[in-house]
DNA sequence: ATATGTCAGTTGCAAATGCAACAATATTAT
DNA sequence: ATAATATTGTTGCATTTGCAACTGACATAT
């Protein structure tokens, strides 16, 4: 990860307050965006923890991404359709910075520096979410549960450098993480355990193969 | 897609040669890229199709994305792994454009208007990208393979603003894209089928539903 | 202190899925 | 024209998965 663009001075600009920009504040669980207009909204969450998950006609949950300090989402990302709903959840307190990708290209009315900035800063950011994103669908296109869930640990052990790690939300949000049921999940879990493949003790997981 | 950036005009620009950028051609079925080294490596499809595939240690091939004309692609977009064999495979004759993304932000040796032109063009590029990538998320999260098919059919539909369209690749290919089993798809296209909610000839499909 | 709600862990059972194998057709190469 | 190759279509069978339902542990709110 060294080699990652820090987003975190791209934030420190922002501090100087720009027209197009605002800034929210969000409690657990509230509703921090739906995905339902067309209005290029881009979303950085400066702080907080949040999902976006999606309700399908049976109301079955599916989190599509989980976002922690100072990633980046919205629904300019998204083509909103109508059998999606989409939204972004706030799975503790949050800070969010809202702007609209189509001001992105054009001078504020105070002339600030936020968007030669933004402009310049902004691919970079594209490039490591594309990443997470990519990351994401070499976890989804695994065929199976066990497959889904040794490639999601092999990344967390990746990230951590690290054969032991913990998953960075409840086991319920894992299944649905990764687009299986959590009862079905947690068997297979059992099966790795008894397998000696890995080890669990609440959240912390150990890769016990080489 | 009326609102979506026109790659084209971008494409025009870079024939004005930039020595940080070389064109390539490849005939169909060979690799155009693997993605094994880190070297921040971006692609554009010029010409032709090609699909992103891995192999798994069984030799289980799974699409991860399909491309076709002035895609974007690229190494620089996957934390490349020990576990994961990524590669780039013509599906037909093929033109390609290879940059790197450490070069992006840095003027070349010929001061060419290509950079100036790439770095305000490459972030909408990266959203459009992004549209496709979430699309593809948005269609594997879903838990069945029923599912998986009628949601990519809606996509399919919703951008030919028609009932009908043809799939861009072989049934064969589409369950690699989809992440499930051949026969287990075309099973359940049968019993979609039978159950008059889609109708088949060939690679032409009809959405038979309101 | 007690109630309420969330999360972890299990299990039986039915349904969905993957696997293997094969035949029929279509496409491509020689 | 013919052979070789790839694709489509199908089926039986074993395995995996999802669903529903329930228990116990833990946390939070009143």
């Amino acid at each position: 990860m060294d080699d990652e663009y820090n987003i975190d001075n791209f934030i420190e600009k922002f501090s100087k307050n720009c027209d197009n920009v605002q800034k929210k504040y969000f409690k657990k669980n509230q509703v921090i965006t739906t995905y339902i207009q067309k209005r290029n909204q881009i979303c950085i969450l400066l702080q907080g923890e949040a999902d976006l998950v999606r309700y399908d006609f049976n109301g079955l949950k599916s989190i599509i991404e989980h976002y922690a300090q100072n990633d980046v989402f919205g629904e300019a990302f998204y083509t909103v359709t109508v059998n999606n709903e989409l939204s972004v959840e706030a799975k503790k307190n949050c800070e969010v910075l809202f702007f609209s990708y189509d001001n992105l290209y054009n001078e504020c009315k105070e002339h600030c520096d936020f968007h030669k900035i933004l402009m310049n800063d902004f691919s970079k950011i594209m490039v490591e979410k594309m990443k997470l994103v990519n990351t994401r669908i070499e976890i989804l296109t695994k065929r199976t549960t066990r497959e889904k869930i040794l490639g999601y640990f092999d990344i967390l052990s990746t990230r951590k450098f690290s054969k032991s790690f913990e998953i960075p939300f409840s086991l319920t949000d894992l299944a649905d993480y990764l687009s299986v049921d959590r009862s079905a999940m947690m068997r297979e879990i059992k099966y790795l355990k008894d397998e000696g493949i890995i080890e669990k003790d609440g959240n912390k997981f150990t890769i016990l193969t080489d």
